[in-house]
DNA sequence: GTCTATATTTCGATAGAC
DNA sequence: GTCTATCGAAATATAGAC
């Protein structure tokens, strides 16, 4: 609290008359944030865009949006393992007494048009659930694990834009060719 | 400190006595479990087989491996995004002056075997640090998101052991197809 | 090495002036 | 609404007996 009052230039004790106690806070924090990221996810993979423009659009779109704000994806995991309840709260909040049936009302949807290009041999057959872990597990892991790539991998500021940038155009192609029979 | 006696079982006085304080408890416990994983990720990487067998048994390896304590890889991520100068430490404490040198020296080994197999049409070309992050991405992230797969896709324990059963044999399949020319 | 008891610090929270 | 001052709880750390 303190910290977040220094920075913001406030008493710690105007944080209190706002949000009323420290988990309060945390809790429009992660609401705020996590309320933009998921319904972004799920318009575009609701739309009744073709498999193949979907995962473009998807890639693009989370990358450039995401770019903006690039510790969004690694505070989201990290709250998630140290505070789980603060996500099944959340969604039991939004989408009522059960949770994840916004997602599990188009779970079946992507199935259904996964197995239908499967069918005509447009693509390889895959789990919904497997695809849906393969495409956000590829845009979200480099931000979540930034500070791993500068070290690992050597990457500045600088450097990892260029990897952003050329990740942008590759994943769609390296994914879209995964999936091809 | 307190949770962490109680559930060893001795005084919290006694974790002083061994670590001097929270924060070094903190590095040793990062220290262990970092340092169980990054190894095991090198080695398969910098033998001497084909990129394909390379992908089967990274990709195995690890899910069975990380299996048996799914909550390291969120803990390495969640301890990565609030005290990403542990890692810093820890690289430039086993590595020397020079962090990321381990992973330096076989970042260009690991391009030479891509560039060869694209030139031999084996493959399609891909930068090795593309081809490592989406490799890695894909095993680890079930794992730090377990939470989010709980609620997103409904997904309780034993459906999660099914997912990974599934992931376990597809994921090779996903990756290598994604690399065909 | 392991404990009890306690000192010290930190931090979330509240009261009350303005 | 915003601040100063302060309370009270909790947690880290230490002292010292065994």
């Amino acid at each position: 609290m303190q910290e977040i009052a220094e920075e913001a230039g406030v008493n710690p004790a105007l944080l209190h008359y706002y949000f009323k106690s420290k988990d309060r806070l945390a809790q429009a924090v992660f609401r705020e944030l996590a309320g933009r990221m998921i319904p972004s996810i799920v318009s575009v993979l609701s739309s009744g865009d073709t498999i193949e423009k979907k995962v473009e659009q998807f890639v693009r779109r989370y990358i450039d949006t995401v770019r903006e704000s690039p510790f969004v994806p690694g505070y989201i995991l990290a709250e998630l393992y140290f505070n789980p309840q603060r996500i099944t709260a959340l969604t039991s909040e939004i989408a009522g007494a059960h949770p994840g049936e916004v997602m599990q009302s188009f779970l079946p949807k992507l199935r259904a048009q996964l197995d239908e290009q499967a069918r005509i041999g447009a693509i390889r057959p895959i789990a919904p659930e497997q695809f849906l872990v393969n495409l956000i597990a590829l845009c979200v892991f480099p931000f979540a694990a930034r500070p791993l790539l500068g070290i690992g991998l050597g990457l500045d500021d600088a450097a990892f834009s260029r990897f952003l940038d050329r990740r942008r155009t590759e994943l769609p192609k390296f994914i879209l060719n995964a999936l091809r029979p």
